[in-house]
DNA sequence: TGTACATCAGTGAACGCGCGTTCACTGATGTAC
DNA sequence: TGTACATCAGTGAACGCGCGTTCACTGATGTAC
């Protein structure tokens, strides 16, 4: 039905979108090209027109779906800093809202293990999203630009990642939101400011104030 | 070729063995009942008098995953206990020897995401699993009983999932040992007793003289 | 301005292949008499 | 103790189906004269 010449690049970026967000909610694997072709409302021929094989499609979707991850975290409160950013990320993040939302939330728990077994250009597109991850968290924290602020940011997106993943596999719903709520208090923790040996009940009041 | 009665019980060990292996290796989707059964030693006829069907044997080797991984990550270091515990567990969990070694390493990173997409009847497997690794963190680090050790065990759990599942992703080797020092430094933290307000390099001092 | 042809961006049927599953058959062992 | 039969624990070929991929064809748009 779609014939108009010039309208290609449209046609892939649904296709991608599609592949982004099927991959996510059932796996890549499990998904075919049919799948992926009828959501973006095209059928499975002119697949090949696009694309050279399902891997390269995989390479291709796993930067989208890290470009779309950007969007999605970077964006809303980029005015933040410190202890105030990190919460409301963490509100976001680790929230029951991205729990459930498979098909729209960050690529990380979705995706890594299944690229981590794949070939090395959808490896390399996912450790370009991840960079990014680890460099907006890192940017944003309390402590950016200390010593030790790459470790942390490093360690706060595992743990935001490892939070997200096992509360989703978690059958019991208030298991699954007590992991997220556990992370939550943990990143803000690793991400509080080490250098002072301040009891931590003041140091939130510190954070408290900050935050108006 | 192997006709004798009564060897029933070892052919379905074997079966979930090698499933509980391919499965955590290549994943659940990638992974046929062939290729399991040719693991296994038999042809792949013979799978259905072990098993209903291929979900079947995805909810049963969840759960030998779960008690292979008890009985790597929990026997060796028993008798340690606190900071010493710690920080001899993150020193085997979060290595390089753990990033390779998919197919005997712990089923939490290999198989969460793809269990978090199946039925109830996996899910609820992975989940005892799951516990059980809470449990055995909450045992044995130092705070045990603590009003907060809960959370701190959940989240130190989800930290070290993360840990691995992301330096196993990752192309570059460098990020990826880095993302491995990062968690180790970061569990150990977040396991510490927070009560007391000393400075961290005092408590260091503290965990040393311990661990002799 | 109209007509003929080329190109774009698909359609839709077909291909070979591997998957999960079924089933008729078989060799080794156990049991009855 | 020997023989006949039943049962156990598989084998191996076949089935339908869905997958990734190919290809002949087509309707809409652009270009030449």
């Amino acid at each position: 039905m779609r014939y108009a010449p010039g309208h290609k690049e449209q046609s892939r970026e649904r296709i991608l979108r599609a592949a982004a967000d099927l991959f996510r909610r059932r796996g890549i694997a499990a998904t075919g090209v049919d799948a992926v072709m009828a959501a973006a409302g095209l059928t499975p021929g002119g697949f090949y027109a696009h694309f050279r094989s399902k891997d390269a499609l995989i390479a291709a979707a796993v930067a989208t779906a890290g470009v779309r991850a950007r969007e999605r975290w970077l964006a809303p409160y980029a005015e933040l800093t410190g202890a105030a950013w990190v919460r409301s990320f963490v509100a976001h993040y680790l929230s029951e809202e991205h729990r459930d939302d498979r098909a729209a939330g960050c690529f990380v728990p979705s995706l890594a293990a299944e690229v981590a077994r794949t070939g090395p250009a959808p490896r390399r597109n996912f450790e370009q999203g991840l960079r990014g991850f680890f460099a907006l968290v890192e940017s944003h924290a309390e402590n950016a630009g200390a010593a030790e602020s790459r470790g942390r940011a490093l360690s706060a997106v595992a743990l935001c990642v490892g939070g997200v993943l096992l509360s989703r596999v978690v059958l019991d719903a208030d298991l699954s939101r007590e992991i997220l709520e556990a992370c939550r208090a943990s990143v803000e923790r690793l991400l509080e400011p080490a250098r002072k040996p301040a009891p931590p009940r003041q140091a939130k009041r510190a954070q408290e104030k900050e935050r108006r």
